[in-house]
Formats: structure tokens, sequence, C-alpha cells
DNA sequence: CCGAATTTGCATGCACCTTGCGTCGCAAAC
DNA sequence: GTTTGCGACGCAAGGTGCATGCAAATTCGG
């Protein structure tokens, strides 16, 4: 694995606070010389540590007042299915998130959505109808209690 | 509603895919002056239409293999077990995302730990003794297909 | 204990950011 | 129609941050 030490666990744990953070800002956080903070994060930058950078937007000043997690199963197993219903996933920007899980449903997707309408369209015109679906199932967040991308990198010790 | 215009959207879309893009950068992506860009920026950021920026961090990388989405059913829905719940959700760093759903469970958390010994650790040693818990039912990932943060921006003109 | 390799801090030249300033265009008031 | 006020724009300059070369310090194996 790549090796991480406490300086690096320090950055990523900064950076991933604030991304934007100066080197010297980095450096005085962590006690090192801002350009070494500069070396180590190319370093982390090229090992794919760090796989980018992103503002962070507001879904709710932004006019996204709807969420939802739609569970849907596919009409067959077979290989060449998934892949298209992969393919039709990374296609929509609505769709956030989608994973594969143990359990009953066979795929799990967050969508972001300005409006209920917005749901419906996603569920109806665009889900239901994909040859490779077979059953959709949505809910709709009541409450964001949490939510980050953040590691828990605490327990970090490559 | 905030004013966001035709500039601020595409200067919104090039920061969420690249949050260090240099006002320089922006300028060139969406047509104006790298001043003009970074007094938009700025105004941008104190409107919290952009709320943060984060270096976006591999868990594969760092040894995070394990995410898990747990469904969570309160023992009471009081709202002081509610609040406790609250608490407990925003003090543990492996739940990145918890949210109250329509439907069957009360909450749903996705999780992210370094193995299955981890989530059993969370699950037993920290959801269900607490005393707002009364059942936890968790599914692991399985497959990745899709994980992002990004609006889908394309339809915004608020 | 010594030498090689790595890591560090410092200095420097270059790029970038921000702010002041003058200009432009639009819209309301006259 | 003209004027006036306001907001947004680009340019330029002064200050800041970044990345690389270099020498000192540190670490590690033999």
């Amino acid at each position: 694995m790549i090796p991480v030490d406490a300086f690096d666990l320090k950055m990523l744990t900064a950076l991933q606070e604030d991304g934007r953070l100066t080197n010297q800002q980095l450096a005085d956080t962590v006690g090192l010389s801002a350009s070494q903070c500069s070396r180590r994060r190319m370093r982390l930058e090229e090992e794919n540590v760090i796989s980018g950078y992103h503002a962070d937007l507001s879904s709710d000043a932004l006019g996204f007042n709807v969420i939802a997690f739609i569970q849907v199963q596919l009409a067959t197993h077979s290989p060449d299915n998934a892949k298209k219903f992969r393919t039709l996933v990374q296609r929509v920007d609505e769709v956030q998130e989608a994973y594969s899980l143990t359990g009953d449903a066979d795929y799990v997707l967050k969508a972001v959505l300005r409006d209920l309408k917005g749901l419906s369209d996603l569920v109806n015109n665009v889900l239901m109808p994909h040859q490779s679906v077979a059953h959709v199932r949505s809910s709709i967040v009541l409450d964001r209690l949490k939510e980050t991308s953040k590691l828990p990198l605490k327990s970090a010790l490559a």
C-alpha cells in the first residue's frame, strides 16, 4: 500500500476539511515548511491518494429541494443487462451515487432533484422505461442529519 | 433566491469539477477576466452558494474497504430520542451520511469502514447499545457504480 | 561508525490573486 | 432625448503563494 505517514495524515485531514488551503497554511497546521507541503501534496496527488478537489455547492441555495433513494431491481441478472444499467446510471446527472448491495434490492441510487416532478420524471421517464429495469421503489429524504464525504482518517496508518 | 446567472453557472460547474481552478483558468473557460472571476467567486462563497472546498481522498488507497448502508429504527419517536440519535450520528466519524426517509425504516446511514470488523464494531458497540436505538439492519456495498457529489446544474437558472 | 539515500528548510524566480481605477451600458428620472 | 446613478467589466500594480535548486540535517543499512 501507498506510504502515508503522520504528516501526510495531518495534511489529508486538513485538506478534506478545506481543499484550498495554502501550502503555508498547511505548513503551519502540520509543522513542516511550505515547500515540503508542496512536495508531499504533489506526491499524494500523483499517487491518487488525493483523487481531486471539488467545490461543495449548496443544494438548497441552488434550488435542489428533493433528495431520494431509489431501489432498483433489474429485469434479469445477466452481465449484459447489468452493463446497460451501469451505463444508464453514469449518463444521468441527477444520480449522484449508485451501489449494489447485499440484501433484497439489486441497486440503490441516490438522486438529487429540483422538485417532486423531477423525481417523477426520473423514475417514470428514465428508469422505468429502460429495458434493463424491472422494478423501482423510491424513498424521499425528509431530513438530512449529516452529509459529508470525509473519511475517518483518525484510524489510518497504512 | 440568490441571483445566479449563466456566468455563475459555468463557474460553479467548473469548480465542482476542479475546486483548485485558478481564477485565470476559470476566466478562460467562462469568458470573463480573472479579476471578475475572483469577485464573483467571492460573492458565491459569501452567499454560501459555494459552501466549501474539499480534497477528495481515495478510500481504496487509504484502506477503507467497506461501505455499508445501515437502517436504524429508534426506540421511541420522541423529539428527545431523535435529538440523542442526531447527536450520536454527528459524533461518529465513520458515518458519512444520515437521512430520515419516507417509508419503513426511521433512518438510513452510510458508513465507511476499514473492514468488516469495523462495521461490526459500529453496529454492535456504538449503535445497538445506544439508548435511542431499537433496531439496526445493515447492507454492505458490493459495487460502487457511481459516487459523486456534483449537482446537475444544467437545469439550474434561479 | 561511516556513507548513501532520503527528507528537510531556505532562497528565488515565476505565476497568481486581489484591489483600485477608469470605462461602458443600461434603466430610471427628469 | 438627455442626464444621472448603478452595476459590471477589463486593466494594471502591488502583494502573496508556488515550485524548484541547493545545502544542511537526518535516517538507515552495513
